[in-house]
RNA sequence: CGGGGUAUGGCUCAGUUUGGUAGAGCGCUUCGUUCGGGACGAAGAGGCCGCAAGUUCGAAUCUUGUUACCCCGACCA
């Protein structure tokens, strides 16, 4: 490929709405190009790139013998009514009409089609277990699209849906897409991803993992526990409280607090501490606008998730008007309405000398002791854990946070999708049963905006050699001098005739200075650059895009090392991919 | 859905306060001189100033409405 034809333009200057790096860079080399709100289009580099990833995933997916099918973008609702999504999704499932009015949606996920696809078929417990995946669009109608291709309303995803006839052949399974999920990443030049438990959600199901790049610009918050290696999405971490707070207890007083609204107001008032003080944090049900009041320690926050497991429906923040029976800013667990569904958090639990409102407009309790002043007093698991936290793991105070992108997931989602929309095999015996699920996604172009933003530098993208558009880029700085060209397109040609995939920059009149800043926001991992000045000296100059590699080569030996260079590259990621458990086949014959 | 911001050529922006008929740099085209980290000179192409209505002799500029995009939050397999 010549640079000079490759469709997308490079700029130098910075687009105005990208925020993180990786947005920007992909923007500024030519990647792509944004349509409307969270919705791009890719140019032949992107292209290139996402076509390798989705090579790397096709082979894992086929290794763990998944066989690839294909779903429609659009399906009926009444498929989605079986499943009883099609109301119990939000708005992130678009829904329109067609033109004989009939409902349909644009498919956000698979499993309705997946298990419409082999209903029929796998109707006997022989065909079992097996794995169907499709490398498709996905449209998700997010409410706040942003940093460029990391969180994006259409996508490309890889996803895949395998059916078993019992827990434990789900599970072995499970532990194979794990393996086959780390040797994606590896591959793909990313050994750093690492997997955390999360939280389920909407896709029901109880055991899942989520694929994480750590960086700094994620949008998850990942828990790190340093003592034992436990891991776990933020949202789904357990917060073990061990209150070592000194308590001594007090008498119960409701004293006044005039325009304290909020926990620092009234601490600062009482001149008391943060952690004795009872934070309270008002919801509702999103079905009937019931009131849902979380308590947590003052220096903590709730976690929603874990709050909507427990409260069992959807929840949102809630907004309390002077009818109600809740006075903002002044809500405690002590003498609250009892029309109030409200829950008491583990991180209060053990404190003997609490300020808490005293749900009366101006007035706070002090020495609030909740076994002692509340009736039953039952503690929940509902909030955020923290920077040095307990884990909930080991026990030993070593909890640290980071952010990360996720890459992909896994889940065990049991018979959720089989029950609903009445998938049964006949067993050994001839009775019925449903079959279990499991499904295993990846954002293909998440994955590329990842990889970028992890491997990058102020000039362009550093792209491993395994995903790279190009393996080789040869700049020839003077194309206009006769025996510089003659030269480099000798050099482009015996690389092409070898199966290289080589990017050739031969354009006339650009100076060099153009031409190391194209290449850098290509950032192709193989530099050769063949100048007047080096041929001078019979040498080309071949470098690696991350600067690893900076090597004078005589002319005639160029070829050779490229070779070597380009292959030692593709050996190194090679030699970080994690091996499969050898004769662990699904296939239950032996095939 | 709430809060804030922006909309002027392919990109980055000025001009809007104080109304007078559109500018700069980069990029693009042509020519010349250059040539190892985004050169220089000359000539050129390209914009009904997001859209609609209004005020006015006259609107990029003032008013109203509307749409799109960006940021923060809410929400989210």
């Amino acid at each position: 490929m010549k640079l000079e034809k490759l469709i997308g333009s490079r700029f130098k200057e910075k687009p105005a709405d990208c925020v993180i790096d990786s947005h920007a860079l992909m923007v500024r080399g030519g990647y792509m190009k944004n349509v409307g709100n969270g919705i791009f289009s890719e140019y032949p580099a992107l292209k290139r790139i996402t076509a390798k990833i989705e090579r790397i995933i096709r082979r894992e997916m086929d290794a763990i013998d998944g066989q690839e099918v294909l779903f429609p973008v659009v399906l009926p609702a009444d498929l989605w009514d079986e499943s009883g999504r099609y109301e119990s999704v939000g708005n992130e499932l678009l829904r329109f009409s067609d033109r004989n009015q009939s409902r349909m949606v644009l498919a956000m996920t698979h499993e309705e089609a997946a298990v419409h696809l082999v209903r029929e078929y796998a109707q006997s417990y022989a065909k079992y277990p097996f794995m169907i995946y499709q490398v498709q669009r996905k449209f998700r109608d997010e409410a706040r699209p942003r940093a460029g291709m990391i969180r994006v309303r259409e996508f490309t995803m890889k996803d895949a849906y395998s059916f078993h006839t019992s827990q434990e052949d789900l599970e072995r399974y499970y532990d194979r897409c794990y393996v086959a999920y780390n040797r994606i990443f590896q591959k793909a030049g990313i050994p750093e991803v690492v997997t955390v438990a999360s939280d389920s959600g909407m896709m029901g199901g109880n055991i899942s993992h989520e694929y994480m790049l750590l960086t700094p610009v994620g949008e998850d918050t990942i828990v790190f526990c340093d003592a034992c290696g436990y891991r776990a999405n933020m949202e789904a971490a357990e917060n073990k409280m061990v209150n070592d707070l000194p308590g001594v207890a007090a008498p119960l007083q409701c004293v006044e607090t005039p325009e304290c609204k909020t926990i620092e107001d009234v601490c600062r008032y009482l001149k008391s501490d943060e952690k004795l003080s009872c934070k309270a944090v008002v919801y509702q049900k999103n079905a009937n606008d019931q009131f849902v009041v979380a308590f947590v320690r003052g220096d903590y926050e709730v976690n929603e998730t874990k709050l909507r497991n427990i409260v069992g429906e959807e929840i949102h923040t809630a907004e309390i008007t002077e009818d109600d029976p809740l006075v903002a800013g002044y809500i405690g667990p002590y003498d609250i309405s009892g029309e109030v569904e409200f829950y008491l958090d583990v991180s209060l639990q053990g404190i003997e000398n609490l300020v808490a409102g005293a749900n009366r407009e101006g007035y706070h309790y002090t020495g609030l002791n909740l076994e002692r002043d509340l009736e039953g007093a039952e503690y929940v698991d509902i909030s955020k854990i923290q920077e040095g936290s307990v884990c909930p793991c080991c026990g030993k105070k070593a909890i640290t946070i980071k952010r990360g992108i996720e890459v992909g997931n896994i889940f065990q989602l049991g018979t959720k999708y089989t029950e609903s929309m009445g998938m049964q095999y006949t067993d050994e015996n001839g009775e019925l049963h449903y079959p279990i699920m499991g499904c295993y996604g990846i954002g293909v172009g998440r994955m590329a905006a990842s990889i970028c933003e992890a491997h990058h530098d102020e000039y362009g993208p550093i792209w491993p050699i395994s995903i790279a558009p190009w393996e080789v880029h040869i700049c020839c700085l003077r194309a206009d001098d006769e025996e510089t060209r003659a030269v480099a397109d000798r050099l482009y040609g015996e690389l092409l005739d070898a199966g290289v995939e080589v990017i050739y920059d031969d354009r006339e009149g650009v100076r060099p200075g153009a031409m190391f800043s194209d290449a850098d926001l290509l950032g192709v991992p193989v530099r050769v650059v063949v100048s007047p000045r080096n041929l001078k000296e019979h040498v080309v100059e071949i470098t690696t895009r991350d600067k690893s590699v900076k090597e004078m080569v005589a002319q005639e030996e160029a070829f050779a090392y490229i070779q070597g260079l380009r292959q030692r590259l593709h050996d190194e990621i090679a030699a970080k991919v994690e091996p499969y458990d050898s004769d662990d086949n699904m296939t239950r014959n032996g095939d």
